[in-house]
DNA sequence: ACAACATGCTACATCGGTTGAGCAACTAGC
DNA sequence: GCTAGTTGCTCAACCGATGTAGCATGTTGT
């Protein structure tokens, strides 16, 4: 009962088993199945056969050998650094969703934030002659986008932004300075500066949102100076710990710039009996419920991944940036 | 500067061209690009001298072409209800970590938890060739085993069990049992039942939890009637109205069986202004930190992971049910 | 000097679809 | 009756990599 069918594999169906059970050609049969048959003048009759017996033999299509001999994959590749928040979650969901909306079969790859794995990654989608690629959060996206230039692949940038492709990306200084207004006029004007928390330095995203930041404070008649930004990285354990080792009194409030890094700062809230109001450039519904949380910034995922499918058409050889505005939860 | 490269895709570099210029034969090139000249008798330096070719003109092996011919396509493929909950994220990344390790190119797909879906997307893997498919928390595991076997390609199921193929999967029962007691003694004797939320009755996780709890009331000499157990489904908002609407005062403490459900549990007692302590067969970070959580039960991914992939090198034919002990999470 | 063997390669059929070219058979038009 | 056009199909050359069978050489043994 288990295990059963022809033994170790027992040969799958082709498009010759099919032909000769139907008394028909290889090349019809192939048209048929592949719904070119139209095109082929092929009787609707034959079609209708062909298809029945297709279906009761479980005929399942050769993708790789269909792939190479028409040159066109039907994959989509995208590239990303982690599973491990809400929104790299959403994202993967919302691009699966519209890849197969489009006839696209959807691959995704989580590369930890290694510039190695990245272009690894890129190779290997490359060798399986993905349409497309989709560089997500992208430490050096450009390094992919030569990779697959090189072998005449097409790449798109999502969340950070390159030099040498489309890219779509949040609109970062407006939600950090929006957000860092909220969090000044909740402690009030005298508490500030806010302290500045995650994300590297030399990330674009992480430089646009400490753009914005440094706006509010100025809007509201404050300077936000060098040491209350700490750029420490993504992870979560770096964020308690540059908190743990900081040569001043913690701020009054903080602006956390990811919920990897707010983990952090929950831990080292628990473990110091200390609370700060504070708010995230990203969102998570149960870190939405904490009680310090002032506000979070949901990023638009939904709009994000249906601009860069739409970006999917247009003509080659653009590299401009379009910026999506970002969602500001309160409560 | 942009979108350069050999106009549209320039014809990528093949083996015959690098034989071409290499002065040597395909056979040759093939042989020493993917790693089985030594065993063919070519000379290390016509070895090296191939290489350094390819290198420079950028080659990539086309996969397909490899897959087709050799019959191997090394992909394995996942198919995962969603990617909105660390637990399935962090299965996501240690399977893709693993499934690189061991040298295969790893595919994952994303169905919903509609059992529609999952055999499509088991159709489409089927397609690529994949080698194996791993079905994780799919609704229908057997029919994915059937529509794989018929062509030939083995199956194993991780989170949910099936009878047709081998599955790797918690211990849900002492998990649950253990959580369980741990709520029940945290209210004391005399205020239970608990009132269990969430999952699917015909899932056997959820009928695995459901008999933990049943066992820890009945340890705790008390009983916890139908009424009680809500397996309302996994989206959060059927949590949150399940709440609302139910017919008997909210009971002392929540069982709630996982993070998705918690989270229509949070926003009810927010909504409701009121409080319950609770326990989760499941864990998040922040959820882990909010005031009412008495503990949270998370699954070993890692293990649960490594299982899976010993699995893949023992003999088909079997189907049985590995099961791998849960860490309770208290604090 | 010649068999016996090792060394380093090449030729070619093959995997399973795809697709342009082309061929019968039949119908219509004049 | 003969050309032109349509319909419904088949042929065969691919796509790029793989691996078996085999063919020149060079080396050793007797």
């Amino acid at each position: 009962m288990s295990g059963s069918q022809g033994k170790f594999g027992g040969r799958r169906t082709t498009i010759y088993d099919i032909a000769q059970i139907a008394g028909a050609s290889p090349s019809a049969v192939s048209a048929i199945l592949n719904g070119s048959w139209k095109k082929r003048r092929i009787a609707e009759s034959t079609a209708k056969r062909v298809i029945e017996i297709a279906e009761s033999e479980g005929y399942a299509r050769n993708l790789q050998a269909s792939a190479l001999r028409s040159d066109r994959s039907n994959v989509i590749g995208m590239i990303m650094p982690k599973y491990d928040n809400r929104y790299f979650g959403a994202i993967a969901e919302q691009f699966e969703a519209k890849a197969r909306a489009r006839g696209l079969f959807p691959v995704i790859t989580c590369t930890e934030r290694n510039p190695e794995f990245e272009v690894a990654a890129a190779r290997e989608m490359i060798g399986y002659r993905v349409d497309c690629i989709i560089a997500t959060g992208a430490t050096d996206p450009d390094r992919i986008t030569r990779t697959a230039a090189a072998a005449g692949i097409r790449t798109l940038n999502l969340d950070l932004p390159g030099r040498e492709a489309p890219s779509v990306i949040s609109d970062n200084y407006s939600g950090a300075r929006d957000l860092a207004l909220l969090l000044l006029d909740k402690i009030g004007p005298t508490r500030g500066p806010l302290l500045f928390l995650g994300g590297r330095g030399s990330d674009h995203n992480t430089a646009e949102r400490i753009r914005g930041v440094r706006d509010a404070h100025e809007a509201r008649g404050l300077v936000i100076p060098d040491s209350h930004v700490l750029t420490c990285g993504y992870a979560s354990y770096k964020a308690q710990r540059a908190l743990d080792t900081l040569a001043f009194d913690v701020p009054a409030a903080l602006f956390v710039n990811s919920t990897i890094s707010l983990e952090g700062v929950a831990r080292w809230m628990r473990s110091k009996g200390q609370t700060r109001p504070f708010g995230c450039f990203d969102w998570d519904p149960f870190a939405a419920l904490l009680e310090e949380n002032v506000g979070m910034v949901k990023q638009d995922v939904t709009a994000l991944v249906s601009t860069i499918f739409d970006r999917l058409d247009d003509p080659p050889g653009q590299a401009d940036v379009t910026q999506i505005p970002c969602i500001l939860c309160t409560e």
